[in-house]
DNA sequence: GCCAGATTAAATGTCAGACATTAAAATGTA
DNA sequence: TACATTTTAATGTCTGACATTTAATCTGGC
């Protein structure tokens, strides 16, 4: 592991690369302990805060975790699904609002996404997995929810629907289509009428997921996207109609 | 935005997330300038270097940028589909080799995600995505290419294809399905035979999306994960009679 | 001999102050 | 006005110190 001390790049990005390089390579194994700070600031010849800052940006990646006291150190840490998702759901939702994502867009790749998911799902879900789409359904009825509860339910739905193709890399790929898509989904007002035409579809779905019936997931997907983009062209329509009020009145 | 100093989590964590929250929240901007490290360290009362830890955490993240200088300092950074390409697909690949997920597992998800794009790609692809097609089929039918260089080729037409949907979201969320896919891949030998079923299967696809065939295209990339699945196994078989073989020796 | 408590040691977490380097802005000059 | 120089404000880096945490070790009493 080597740096470039005459590089422009700071030395803790090169440092923090290169010891990311360690890991991506397999040099440094899942828990193996760095060496200490010290020792790591001795070895590239910097100092210790230099080298804090490069395991700080590991860290920020979830690379490395860090412990106190007379055993403690930096450590290889094992990348678990549960913190990658978190950092996938973070990155893609900042995606989509900084770089004026289209609510079109989105929505595209999210059922484009989940229909994919559809008949591994239909051939996989457990018991468990149904029990939680009827709960959600159930929620999703309520009287008095709020837009953004109601969005939440949709999200858990979806995860469920996905969660049931029983393919652990597929439930974190979607992770972040799904769950970033939120934002976006909260713009919209849902009236008592669109939630009743979503619940619907919803429980088509889990009958047509408990009945196994993949190509009727399919096109009830379809449908529930199709549904969607109205709803937010209707949005987007009633505020530019309210504009166009304001400026002639 | 405030932090905590009696709690037991890092001063400089606490500072990160604050200022993600405030990123994440849109209380700052894209482009904007934070404070300058020593107003930051005045405001949250801590020292310089913890400050500093702090925005590498961000930095690691690409939510942030510096620039040094008179007029230089911490930028909210414009998070750009590249930048998180390239992040989705260091997390994807570790969280592949660190949890041992099967190449079964790993394959299903990505031509599950890949067959979604097809019917897209199908719709949409320019001249200039099948001529990418075209030109890395042609690089595959090379003799003496490695093993390595028909991977990374096999990654450029795949990407290609998943392109074509011209769907950004969507290929930014498969980059990480494909491109982890290629250290799992890379264990793979594959001999004369198997590249050229490989190159056939490809040059039919890319037939395919010309012809804007959606359902000819889904057929073909089954058969395709079919073969990949197979040359997988036929790998793994071997090291298994070679092990067993040394045993008995 | 063994256990509980005190001590020690090794690591990270934090701070203070200094200097180096960079790059833009202000200033001076032909 | 155009160009070279100086100033300035920021990040980048270093040194050295102290605080805190935690496990291992030592020590005394039973």
């Amino acid at each position: 592991m080597k740096i470039d001390p005459d590089s422009t790049v700071d030395l803790s990005a090169q440092i923090a690369k290169a010891i990311r390089d360690a890991i991506i390579a397999g040099d440094l194994i899942v828990d193996q302990r760095l060496p200490s700070e010290a020792e790591l600031a001795d070895h590239f010849d910097v100092s210790r805060p230099t080298v804090r800052e490069a395991l700080k940006r590991l860290a920020a990646q979830s690379l490395i975790r860090t412990q106190r006291g007379a055993t403690g150190g930096a450590f290889v840490n094992r990348l678990r699904f549960e913190d990658a998702y978190a950092q996938q759901v973070t990155t893609s939702t900042l995606l989509l609002s900084m770089n004026a994502v289209s609510f079109d867009v989105a929505c595209e790749a999210r059922y484009a996404l989940e229909r994919a998911c559809a008949p591994l799902s239909a051939e996989r879900r457990t018991p468990d997995h149904l029990a939680t789409m009827r709960a959600e359904i159930h929620r999703q009825g309520q009287p008095g929810l709020t837009d953004e509860a109601f969005c939440a339910s949709d999200v858990t739905f979806h995860r469920a629907l996905v969660d049931g193709a029983g393919n652990k890399v597929l439930s974190y790929q979607l992770a972040g289509a799904v769950e970033a898509m939120q934002p976006l989904m909260n713009m919209i007002t849902f009236t008592a009428r669109s939630r009743e035409e979503i619940v619907a579809l919803h429980t088509d779905i889990a009958d047509a997921v408990e009945a196994q019936d993949a190509t009727r997931i399919d096109a009830l997907l379809v449908k529930l996207e199709a549904y969607t983009r109205l709803l937010a062209h209707s949005v987007v329509a009633a505020r530019q109609s309210r504009k166009n009020k304001e400026k002639t009145a």
